[in-house]
DNA sequence: ATTACGTTTGACCAAATCGTCTAACTATAA
DNA sequence: TTATAGTTAGACGATTTGGTCAAACGTAAT
């Protein structure tokens, strides 16, 4: 792996662990395992080495997520199932990774300015990066009966936002809960089968 | 107002816009129009300011909903009604206190350990804080079939989280969805509705 | 061998920034 | 008036930290 790379994956890290202000450029080196004037070298800045970051992490996501969606739309699938796979694979992501999930909400909260920036570039150049995607499928299912008349704008928030909650809201809901950690992934995997049971009752078509 | 007062409400302002670690004490002092020197005479350090804020904010906000919940406790109401009123009232904090919302995101993402302890440190100290009874009226619906079977805490959860949704992706929403925030205030009565509308269906009991 | 080019190094700088210190100011009580 | 406690100002110190630079290293082509 190029010492780029290296330095773009320890920023990943640190940056999660810290937030971008918190974290130190020579931590950084040091974690890639390369000399602080290479990051330099390479990345400019640290203003410059975020946004790389950001890049590599929306990029990411939005590979598999559109991807996904590509997959679920060539095959033969009811509506709510397709709905379904939405919801699960977003709280894949977010669960799989959970320092770009960190990463991103503190880019969200902190500099959305960039966030915005990032994105509209990130569309311009790759062309599977297409929301109205999604979009189209909730409309679809909404005009075909198969959901309640709802907003799908509004519907889509919730889909990706929901997923996300977990992760933002875990110390508190340690604390307010008295959740023990140690069966955390049996309780993801729960939280994953509500959200899913939540989202697709609040939107399915009930005939009288 | 005391300088001590002062000094923590400019360190939310700056805490908020900046982040922990980008907030400088000297513009916090200068944002409370007191000496950096008194800064540090009442709050000892930046860590400790930092700690002194979260924990005015979560004391805030803790305060407004378990009022919230106890007022509607006492109140002549389905059950369904009681959870719709304590969505919007979530909503409400989140929408009305951006800057809180923005700080506690920060810390659950970076200084979860932080926000532990604080949450621990109310608890003990207020009696009123008691979640509970969130839990309680989840657990109370479901068994009078008010609701479907579902998972009080899960619901819980979503419920605290969804509404914190929108603020989290904001930028990525007007980019994705191309909206336009002229009408940011529309958006978000259309958006506190939504939230209603999809998690009451979504956890409601429909005899069949 | 020499050139050339990308890569790497460690020392170094200048600015920022947390935190301290001492002296002074204000108000209240004795 | 004097004493005391709380409060304020601004200069200063020590350290951290983002960022720079010139020199060296490796390697592949000429």
């Amino acid at each position: 792996m190029s010492s780029k790379e290296k330095t773009i994956l320890a920023a990943i890290e640190i940056f999660s662990q810290k937030g971008k202000h918190g974290a130190r450029m020579e931590e950084i080196a040091k974690e890639a395992g390369v000399n602080k004037s290479m990051v330099y070298y390479y990345h400019s800045s640290k203003e410059n080495l975020y946004r790389e970051v950001l890049k590599k992490i929306f990029y990411k996501i939005f590979l598999y997520s559109f991807s996904e969606l590509e997959r679920i739309q060539s095959e033969e699938m009811i509506y709510t199932e397709r709905i379904e796979v939405i919801i699960r694979v977003f709280s894949k992501i977010y669960s799989e990774n959970p320092n770009y999930t960190r990463i991103i909400i503190n880019a969200l909260a902190n500099e959305p300015e960039d966030v915005k920036y990032i994105i509209r570039f990130l569309k311009a150049e790759n062309d599977f990066i297409r929301p109205e995607k999604l979009l189209d499928l909730i409309e679809q299912a909404t005009s075909s009966k198969a959901l309640r008349k709802i907003d799908a704008k509004q519907t889509m928030i919730s889909i990706i936002g929901v997923s996300m909650i977990y992760f933002i809201g875990k110390p508190i809901m340690e604390i307010m809960l008295g959740l023990d950690l140690e069966d955390e992934d049996v309780f993801l995997k729960e939280r994953q089968d509500s959200l899913v049971d939540l989202v697709l009752n609040g939107i399915v078509n009930r005939p009288e």
